[in-house]
Parts: structure tokens; C-alpha cells; sequence
DNA sequence: TCGGTTTCACCAATGATTGTTGATTGACAA
DNA sequence: TTGTCAATCAACAATCATTGGTGAAACCGA
């Protein structure tokens, strides 16, 4: 539910911030607005192309940085090798990665009981918990099984 | 508990998989043993040049990813920007990871209900789950507080 | 002993990301 | 409206972890 800020409000906290608003920077701010697939730096650029053709990846590294920095969007590493920005930073959630073809999914739900039991952290000082669940997204999983397995079980 | 494989034993596995037990692969498997850091190829190599001068980087790459695909260790992505390796392959666990030093140290702890409530997974085949605990480990915790918090919070 | 594997040194390439340059554009406060 | 400083661009080089190539030498194991 919680996307993230409107790109009014983002470019009103740019502007807090000292910095410009640039329409480059616009652009990006609307296409992570309806962007659920934690999109990388590339496939970012890659959208915002279709806007702009001349905008540079070096732009879109910049200023995705500057939102994670300004705390509008998170950067998350699910070791599928290149960075994806997760603009849902509103409610505390995990994730669902495709070991097939990367993508990754929220995963709005609270675990009960995750947290370090007392004694196991011997003196660790822990801060946060993130969960990756890995599996098969449901375009992989159906490609993965061309006619042995119709979509739903059987 | 559940450490790795000994030399002898690895030595084994690599005779049966048609690979060469060279002097290189067995400084290898001695530093892995009694290594809980979850090294990186950087470090384990750091450590073999203390036993074999000339050994080179390559070699332990080579090695490492041997033993992964025997599946006596673990390659593992943390997030720290390198690969890390875990020999402890038997137990299932998870792990802290220090924000400050990159430190990982297992966690042996099995959180019940750690699973993907019916219905939120929306098709997606969940195979496994991994957490990762971020914080502080006591070294960089006391060294962060120089004076402020005595080791022991009062 | 012999053959195929492994290692070496050296060097190049990958891919994601960041830095550099210098010139041009453009935001926005005065 | 204007002046200034930030931002962008293109083009290129550099980083860092990792993998690949070479040819020659060493060596494991049947």
C-alpha cells in the first residue's frame, strides 16, 4: 500500500535539502512512484529513456543515491548482483526473490518471535532483521515445468 | 558444533570427484577448518601465503568454488560487497553481520513460524529462507562508545 | 613412468559502480 | 530578469571482486 512520497513531495524534500530539481530528476521520481519490481539503476535508466533519451546512467546513479541518502527509498542487496532500490520504506517488510530470474517481491508481514534469543548474540548488538525467502517466482515456476505441471498443482 | 569436513576426509571427496589432491588444496582445507569468520578468498588466501608463499589468488578462487559445488561449504552473499565462505554446512542457522566491520558469525537458532503464510506468497514457490541480523559486534560496539558505555550497559 | 591435471605468473576481461573532464544547460534566489 | 552555482551531458578512465586466457613448469595418481 505505502508506495513511497508523491514527486510534489519529493521535490519539495529535494528542495529542503539544497538540492535542484532537475526534470531529469522528476523523471525519475514518477517512474519509481508505480515501479513495485525494485528496479535497479539500469532498468531505472531504462525507463526513463522512454522519457528522455539523453539521459545519462550516471544521472539515475545519482539521484537514486540521493533519495536512499535523503531515506525516500532503500537499497537492498539480495545478492542477485546489482543493487535494487525498494521504494516502499514506510512499513518494515521482507523479501521474495526468484532464484531464476532475480525479481523480488515485498513481503508485508510480521514475524513473531524473530528476533535473537538472549545469550546467542554474546555481546553482538543487533539492529535489524531482514529475511529473503528464495524461490521461484510464477512466470519461472510455469516456465520451468513447460506441460509436466498445468500452473496449479495437481 | 558442526565444523567442516576434515583435510583427510575432503581429501576424500575431491579423490572421488576425479579432482587432484595437491599441497595447495590441502592448505586449503586446514584453514578452513578452524576458521569460524566466514572468510572471504581474499582472506583465506591471505592466510595460505603464510603456510605456501607462492600460492596465488587464482588457486583459491579455484579451490573454493570446488568445495562449494561439493557442497562442503558455502558460498555466501552478506552484502558486504565479497563472497563470503561457510564451512558450516551441516546445521541449518542464519547470521549476524557486523554493520561496521562486516564481521558474520552464525547463529544457530531456529525460529519457528518462519514461513510464507498461505495465500502471500501469490504463486511464488518458496524454498528457503535466510535471515540476516545487522548490528554491532562487541569489538566495534566498544569501540564506537569509547567511554560513554562501559562494555556492560548501566 | 606417463598423461592429464594443477599451478604458476602475467595479463586481460567482465560487470556494476564511481570518478574525471570540460563544456553546456538550467534552477532558483535575489 | 539576471547571475551564480548546481546539475547534466558525453566520453572516458578507474575501481573492485571475480573469472578467463596464455604457456611453461610442476606434480598427482593410476
Amino acid at each position: 500500500m505505502a508506495a513511497m512520497r508523491s514527486p510534489d513531495e519529493l521535490t519539495e524534500v529535494f528542495r529542503a535539502s539544497g538540492r535542484k530539481v532537475t526534470a531529469q530528476r522528476q523523471c525519475i521520481f514518477r517512474i519509481l512512484q508505480d515501479d513495485e519490481t525494485h528496479p535497479s539503476a539500469e532498468s531505472v535508466h531504462a525507463a526513463a529513456v522512454r522519457e528522455m533519451e539523453t539521459i545519462s546512467l550516471k544521472t539515475v546513479y545519482q539521484t537514486l543515491n540521493d533519495l536512499a541518502e535523503l531515506g525516500e527509498i532503500t537499497a537492498l542487496d539480495v545478492g542477485t548482483g546489482r543493487t535494487r532500490f525498494d521504494p516502499n520504506v514506510d512499513d518494515p517488510h521482507h523479501h521474495l526473490v526468484c532464484r531464476s530470474c532475480g525479481s523480488v517481491r515485498d513481503l508485508v508481514v510480521d514475524f513473531p518471535g524473530l528476533s535473537v534469543p538472549d545469550g546467542a548474540d554474546l555481546g553482538f548488538e543487533v539492529g535489524s532483521a531482514e529475511v529473503i525467502f528464495r524461490g521461484l517466482c510464477p512466470a519461472c515456476r510455469t516456465a520451468a515445468t513447460p506441460a509436466s505441471r498445468p500452473a496449479t498443482a495437481r
